[in-house]
DNA sequence: TTCAAATTAAAACAACTGTTCGAGATCCGC
DNA sequence: GCGGATCTCGAACAGTTGTTTTAATTTGAA
């Protein structure tokens, strides 16, 4: 109803408060999402009373909110589609800093579990962080894959190359439960989460290399055709 | 609490009321999640009074688990480590089936829905249906690739193979919402869905062709390495 | 010190949650 | 028809939810 944080006229002295809400609103809306955590959890976690959620951001949405958009993005914003990079340098660049927050043990982690949680529970909060996030990464990985196949515009089969390729490490980060359940050693530990973005920039640059490939068949289909 | 359908005592002619449940269930939990569908909505949805979802499932978790349960598996248990198949029949068939439900515009999607609602956010019931299916699953995939590979056990790096390989199929499953908003045009209708299993497929074998070499170089390295 | 603004605190609010109760309706075999 | 089981209904339960209110407290500058 009212807007976030629109309670204290100007600016305040005391944040610690605040910002001991912020921690623990961190900690308990990744660990158990939006509608399991209530106010009262999170003063109680924070060692505040109930009503300076109210206070500080008028809302529980609106402390949400905030804590989705005041939360450092987690991921780099690697320049992967630089003309000078070679086709592996960016592919390697782009898994090594997607898959780089995993290896930080601390906040950085609640911040994509709360993000990933509300890609699979689409709310306008990561409607917002799609486009101004996701979209943009996905148009430089495009643009290095037009590139890469020698193409003037991307087409269809672009795309669908471009999105299995972000996919590959939105899969790891989206999963990773999962995948730890499957197989543990996969994600145990930094030198691990190097191999798997190893492993992941090989396999595209394979997939790359196949669909050159497939291409060139489609054009010239009297080689390899039965 | 109580166990689940613990009420009635021996089994029941008027399932019409408890159909429409499942029905209205299926819709609302697969749309909004469990936390913000109250037993209230699912029963004005299924024009059934409250008392209903009590009387038949015993509980709200135990009508939530009942509709994990008795949904169909929306995934077709593919054989693909029949030996008699090649690799590329093999992962041709894998991801076919895989997408095969995103085409089916009914309930299938709502379970689909359901299912990875629950993967992002782990639950007991996910827990359960992650050793009942996706595990064997897995394990038939890793033997696959473990042949493919020519390897007597598999390694670590198999497993990351197969990891991801079951990863592309699963991410364009789980965030068919993201992928729709960043190009719709690529799981729009039957024949784009096919044309997206025939790519992953293809990328699938280079990703498997590419980690041959691979292994190649390691095990030779004089050849390729500067 | 003094005064007003900023912050905290406890209690109460109304709305909603899942669940249960008991009375009525409906069905089926007899 | 009757009788008993099966099912439905509305009301009410106790508990939790997010939010507001009101008063007490702390804070910082004049």
């Amino acid at each position: 109803m009212s807007q976030s944080s629109a309670h204290h006229p100007v600016r305040i002295d005391g944040f610690e408060a605040r910002n001991r809400l912020m921690a623990a609103g961190l900690k308990l809306f990744s660990e158990r999402g939006f509608e399991k955590t209530s106010v009262r959890a999170l003063a109680q976690a924070a060692q505040v009373n109930v009503a300076a959620v109210s206070y500080y951001f008028g809302d529980k949405a609106g402390f949400y909110r905030a804590l989705f958009t005041e939360s450092v993005s987690p991921h780099r914003e690697t320049a992967i589609d630089d003309p000078a990079l070679g086709l592996d340098e960016a592919l390697g660049r782009f898994y090594a800093d997607f898959l780089d927050p995993l290896k930080a043990g601390d906040d950085i982690r609640m911040v994509m579990k709360l993000h990933f949680r509300e890609m699979a529970q689409p709310t306008g909060a990561w409607q917002a962080a799609l486009e101004r996030d996701v979209r943009p990464q996905h148009k430089a990985l495009l643009r290095l894959l037009t590139r890469a196949l020698g193409l003037r515009r991307p087409d269809l089969d672009a795309q669908r190359l471009a999105i299995t390729i972000a996919g590959m490490a939105v899969h790891v980060f989206a999963f990773q439960d999962g995948v730890k359940a499957l197989c543990p050693l996969l994600l145990s530990g930094p030198k691990a989460i190097d191999a798997m973005a190893d492993r992941l920039a090989g396999y595209a640059m394979s997939m790359v290399e196949g669909e050159r490939q497939r291409r060139a068949a489609v054009t010239n289909p009297a080689v390899t055709n039965p």
